[in-house]
RNA sequence: GGCCCAUUCGUCUAUCGGUUAGGACGCAAGAUUUUCAUUCUUGAAAGAGGAGUUCGACUCUCCUAUGGGCUACCA
């Protein structure tokens, strides 16, 4: 029997979302939703020395402005709950003992300063530390430790922690969804800390797997960083008599830098000029960080451009709904390596969607931005506006720039434009055509064309030459759309007015 | 250092032994255009290196190199 999908997205709140987390949060809300199954979210605070303020709440908001939708954990509630690991502390330590009195763990009772004098140590010999096989029985172990000793250090109330007694010399095999059959052998792996006295909290290894258990989790997706503890998780499934309901695995590829080494980190977008987080953030001690929402960016194609950053359809499609991606998304076709991070493709995403809105849409994102600039207009006007001038911008922000002449009238004049134009007859010329404007009736943009061209091609004038210098009168720049989109848009009084503006303003180049 | 993972145009990627190695971003040129864009066409641009296996390797194996990850009482 097939069992029911069921897949979690599990980040610390150690500070705001990285766009890794959210690709990370996408590729196992598509599994979810393309196999009919359940997306849970599971707040992983086991480390109460990071935790972050307001990390929660940011992660939460960015998933919902992604379109991310959680079925059941944080925010969502559901048979599993709590799904903040801070409060189910209470389950963990008794599968940490479980496994103490099964063999599988022990206590230790090194301090941290011991530990780091045995770093040092191995260090200056040349070596690197590794708490395993090698020096459990000798360290202050349950292991070395007499019985008596163990309880009475535990009774008077010494800090312990409970370390997987990871096997020496055998060969753990495990089969990753996307990177296929891998081995590892033990001997190369340490104790790890499962649980912890001092903040009776267990660690992320202990929670993981207990915690996905118990929720029922069928497979785990999450970031390549994760491999090298695989083995300690399957060994984790062998030592609880787990492994017939164990997880399958999927282990994302890294996204990288744009440039040079390492991945992605805060400071990269900083230094490059784009967003690594979905929403800006505020840190408690006030520095603040970009986001792709407050920098202009469509949640649909910061999605779209996640999606396809270490997943392909295998088709030549690139521009996908979320629905599209949830129909088409298979692990198989995750990419291995990792990925770099490109900003001009982003933007390239984003002006695809840009182009696709339609004008009402485009209204309801440009108004704010035209309220700003103290505009006050219909709907109708503002999505005209933006829907005639939306295939040069790539964002909501741009459409100021490339708009506001069809508000306002131009304040100054761009000099380059003004040189080539405004110049010899043609001034002359445009008073002529403001005598042609004013006599027609239907101001209407194929009416106002026909009169103007018939006009023009009567009187023998360059196209370009009278069009430009209307242009300059219009428009103040040697840019924007057709003519008469603005002509149009504007209407017969105020074209008048700024042809007159012209005339009377600005003195003819030589 | 040790362990693990990866390696096709600058970047994201297709190819699942036989292809003129395809697409996209970016870049360049051209076309269209009343301007600026858009759009369209074209172009430059890749199998890390070396051994094998095979009639035949980008594809399989090994070695090397390079990149990345992990190596915490962090996740």
């Amino acid at each position: 029997m097939e069992r029911p999908v069921r897949v979690r997205f599990a980040p610390s709140p150690t500070g705001p979302l990285h766009i890794g987390g959210v690709r990370t949060a996408l590729y196992n809300y598509l599994f979810a939703r393309r196999h009919n199954g359940t997306m849970i979210l599971r707040i992983e605070d086991t480390d109460s020395q990071r935790f972050v303020p307001g990390a929660e709440e940011y992660i939460l908001e960015s998933l919902k402005w992604c379109g991310i939708e959680i079925d059941e954990g944080v925010g969502a509630g559901g048979p599993h709950a709590p799904y903040r690991q801070s409060e189910r502390r209470e389950i963990y330590l008794k599968y940490a003992l479980q496994l103490v009195d099964a063999g599988w763990a022990y206590y230790a009772f090194d301090t941290a300063e011991e530990l780091d004098a045995l770093r040092r140590e191995a260090e200056a010999r040349g070596e690197a530390f590794a708490y395993n096989y090698a020096v459990r029985e000798k360290l202050a172990t349950s292991l070395a430790l007499p019985a008596e000793e163990v309880k009475a250090r535990i009774d008077r109330g010494d800090q312990w922690v409970i370390r997987f007694k990871m096997p020496e010399n055998e060969v753990v095999g495990m089969d990753d969804l996307i990177r296929g059959h891998v081995e590892v052998n033990t001997s190369t792996l340490d104790d790890k800390v499962l649980y912890k006295s001092a903040d009776a909290l267990p660690t992320y290894h202990l929670a993981n797997i207990v915690d996905d258990r118990l929720m029922e989790v069928s497979h785990v997706i999450r970031g390549e960083e994760w491999l090298p503890s695989l083995p300690l998780h399957y060994l984790l499934y062998k030592a609880f008599g787990w492994t017939d309901a164990q997880p399958q695995f999927a282990h994302l590829p890294l996204l990288l830098k744009p440039t040079g080494g390492g991945k992605l980190s805060k400071r990269d977008g900083d230094k490059m000029g784009f967003p690594v987080f979905p929403l800006f953030w505020t840190s408690p001690t006030g520095e603040t960080a970009h986001g792709y929402r407050e920098d202009g960016y469509f949640p649909e194609a910061f999605i779209n451009m996640l999606a396809l950053l270490g997943w392909n359809p295998g088709t030549e499609q690139e521009i996908f709904s979320m629905q599209e991606l949830i129909d088409s998304f298979s692990l198989e076709r995750v990419s291995k390596s990792g990925a770099r991070f490109q900003p001009d493709k982003a933007r390239w995403f984003n002006a695809q969607y840009m182009h696709r809105k339609t004008d009402a849409e485009l209204a309801d994102l440009y108004q704010p931005i035209l309220r700003e600039h103290g505009i006050e207009v219909s709907d109708e006007l503002a999505g005209r506006a933006a829907g005639i001038m939306k295939e040069r911008a790539t964002f909501i922000t741009d459409l100021w720039d490339l708009t506001s002449f069809f508000f306002t009238a131009p304040a100054e004049y761009e000099e380059k434009q003004a040189k080539k134009y405004w110049k010899g007859q043609n001034p002359a010329i445009l008073r002529e055509l403001r005598g042609v404007l004013e006599g027609i009736g239907d101001f209407s943009m194929e009416n106002t064309e026909r009169t103007v061209h018939a006009w023009i091609e009567e009187k023998g004038y360059g196209m370009g030459q009278v069009m430009n210098t209307l242009r300059l009168a219009l428009v103040g720049a040697g840019k924007g759309p057709g003519m008469y989109d603005v002509t149009s848009f504007i209407g017969k009084d105020e074209c008048l007015k700024r042809i007159d503006n012209l005339l009377n303003n600005l003195k003819p180049a030589e």
